[in-house]
DNA sequence: GTTTTTTTGTGATAATTTTCACTAAATTGC
DNA sequence: GCAATTTAGTGAAAATTATCACAAAAAAAC
């Protein structure tokens, strides 16, 4: 049986950490697999089965000590020195990023932001804020390997090209439109905001209609999505 | 075989209406499977069997009349009318998604913004920002069945509740927590940027590390996640 | 020390999702 | 009108992903 370490769950290792911090804060030492499983939603086969996948392994009765076992996610999940990252774009999504509370915590540095509005630029800033004409340097020179695209659809293409031909080796892309990225070895995660938004609008409808005329095929009957 | 209207085809429904739009502002008028396929990222084959699940059908080698296909994608999307969208939290991503510059034209229309910070409310906007104690009245009053959350982690769970009371059927959660709730027919999205973020930066990593000793059964081969 | 209980780790199984591959229909070319 | 070609529609197959269920290990109880 050969299981891939896939998106979904690097996803879920991601969820599992959180849950670990939590825990952790809150004083406890070890953890059961059925405990994270329903901290983050998935069952206790689940658990095990990603961390198996990792070479993770607990206690038999004894579970997970969180401290090693949190170690061990950050470890796997790149959190052992601090990820710079920039942002192309400083509009609303930009700059929602730019002040993400929980980044700088949590090991992610925005190194700066670019935009190609002047009047947006804050050279002095904590996080500048500077021309995009400047992001292939300041990637090169500062060896920057993760990007966020935050610009508007019709120059997202473009952006997306520089940042590869610089050097930038993921790409987070909130425009809306799917990034074609020659180079097998770039890794771009699209989140279009608007699609999650019409998805939950669609089985609000669908919950709706199907109240109490459901017929069996129908195996609407959401609650996480 | 029961195919499920599952997330992931209403997903992709969202995306064939994007790149449908697009197709026919360029003034086409028909369109193949494996077009959309190809602007979408997925095989003709998924194309077809998307839309057989909702009976859309076309004409054998004929294709799909965009117009026609575009309309029915919007009746199944819930486009017909608009829909009304409040947002919990005027702090970064909640003014980010205030100014959202699509929702407007896509017929999804943010009706106010609720937050605790009296500093932040702005009764005359257009969009107003008004007290979180006003919302459940103002879900109620204005049968507002969508809401996002965009709040502190911390104050989440308590604005969830507080939707779900007043009404809300739908939620798009930006705290990056699991919100709990007890009805089964309120559909909750997450959308955690920074698990979104630290999937690339893992993706990144792992690519590195695998660049020319990859054993066999690594998979890891990504491009889009 | 032995029995009982609990929980991991994992092969087997089930469920889901995607792709394949072929039939049938429509169009084009002659 | 007929043959050739193209493309939708779809059952079957493959691939992927998640769950089950049970053996083995560790701890607890007695």
């Amino acid at each position: 049986m050969v299981m891939d370490v896939n998106r979904r769950t690097v996803l879920r290792l991601s969820r599992y950490r959180k849950a670990l911090q939590r825990f952790s804060e809150l004083g406890f030492v070890k953890v059961f697999s059925d405990n994270l499983g329903e901290a983050v939603g998935v069952t206790s086969a689940q658990v095990r089965k990603d961390f198996s996948l990792f070479g993770i392994s607990g206690n038999k009765r004894g579970g997970y000590q969180i401290d090693s076992l949190l170690e061990t996610l950050q470890r796997i999940l790149g959190k052992g020195r601090v990820q710079k990252v920039i942002v192309a774009g400083a509009g609303n999504i930009g700059r929602a990023l730019i002040h993400y509370p929980t980044f700088e915590k949590e090991g992610i540095q925005i190194a700066a932001a670019f935009d190609i509005d002047p009047a947006k630029m804050h050279r002095k800033e904590r996080i500048p804020v500077l021309s995009l004409d400047e992001m292939p340097r300041f990637i090169e020179e500062n060896g920057i390997e993760i990007g966020i695209i935050a610009v508007p659809e019709i120059a997202a293409q473009e952006v997306c090209d520089r940042m590869v031909r610089s050097g930038i080796r993921g790409i987070l892309n909130f425009a809306p439109i799917r990034l074609r990225c020659g180079d097998e070895n770039v890794v771009i995660n699209p989140v279009n905001l608007q699609i999650e938004l019409e998805n939950v609008i669609y089985f609000v409808h669908a919950l709706g209609k199907n109240q109490d005329t459901a017929p069996v095929n129908d195996k609407i009957k959401v609650n996480h999505l």
